[in-house]
DNA sequence: ATTTTTGTTAACAAAATTGTTAAACAATTA
DNA sequence: TAATTGTTTAACAATTTTGTTAACAAAAAT
């Protein structure tokens, strides 16, 4: 693999998957087995490396949720289907939303945001036919979203702090999350 | 107040609500009017003073969960409350937690962990009790728990990126939150 | 009142982290 | 094969951050 690439990805690795928000331009090179001075012939500074994950990271959630919700199955399915992938994804980078919070709030950041995507206008049409279907409880359209993203994500983000004050192994874990998006779908739909 | 006290709400301060959570000590002194050195002579390191707050913010955490557990009320109540009080928290210090898994992420923490307390304990027993009079749905009890917890929390720890998603004004993201009490309610309640 | 203890500060030293440069090296092209 | 371009490295410099010290001030104790 190409070396930018491989510091990109040994970054992401450390940021989003072992949640060490802290790591330094050295540790970064070390876990990638490569020569500090690449990251600034490659990225300039520590920071622009920094952003430059940050921007791939908002991407990547949005061209994911984009994928699920253009795809032209019933409502039910694709929230099976969304539930599937992002959870796949958030046991490979549970850190990844910690990350970008971090980032947002020590930066103070240029809040400029490109419109709201249409896929999320989009999806959000959709959740308020199925509301007035009935399938789903009816509320401010947003608030489903939260929903069901809080149901997915927290207890993945969490894990750490859960498994020491409920003193839980990882395999129990592990089990308790596998079981969720059962558990997920009977909450969330009537 | 006196100055190691005003150390520790300063640091508070910038980790659990700012989120600031790469703060270096001189950022810490600055915020808090004092000098320095004064973060040395009462905690000897930066290192310490993490410990400390860490280790505070896991206590006030037990002790907030046990006030309400113990509390001789119907469940259906001890949970309105519940949601009172740790939403009430939440808008203070949303990023307490994500402190401390950064924390616990970033130093290798040694796990060694007092039994699960018995206030957890009790309220599990409490939520079992639910589910077979069918208040609630059934489910492993601790997923009772992570349900709970991500509805109320998720959404707000994750307020800068989801703003910056959906493209909400604060004032808008704050009706939203204060509307959830009654939707977590719906949610986990038959 | 004066000694002792505690709290506070600035100046300094040490350590850690980042950024720069120049030279070595490899790969590609002319 | 010489020249050019791109990649990699070590050495160094600059900066940032932390920790220590010694002097000083305030408070408490004798």
């Amino acid at each position: 693999m190409n070396k930018e690439q491989l510091i990109k990805e040994t970054a992401k690795e450390l940021f989003f998957n072992k949640g060490y928000l802290h790591a330094t331009t050295q540790e970064i090179a070390d876990e990638a087995g490569v020569n500090r001075s690449l990251i600034n012939y490659y990225f300039r500074s520590r920071d622009l490396l920094f952003q430059t994950v940050y921007r791939e990271a908002v991407e990547d959630l949005k061209s994911q949720l984009d994928k699920v919700i253009y795809s032209l199955v019933p409502f039910r399915n694709k929230i099976e289907l969304f539930i599937d992938v992002y959870m796949k994804e958030l046991l490979k980078y549970p850190y990844r939303e910690s990350f970008l919070i971090t980032e947002i709030c020590s930066k103070n950041f240029a809040l400029k945001e490109k419109k709201k995507s249409t896929a999320l206008i989009h999806f959000m049409d959709e959740v308020t036919l199925e509301m007035e279907k009935g399938t789903i409880r009816k509320s401010e359209p947003i608030q489903f979203l939260f929903n069901l993203f809080s149901l997915m994500a927290f207890p993945v983000i969490m894990a750490p702090l859960y498994r020491k004050l409920l003193d839980l192994s990882k395999e129990k874990y592990n089990t308790l999350i596998a079981e969720r998006k059962q558990l997920i779908l009977a909450t969330i739909f009537n």
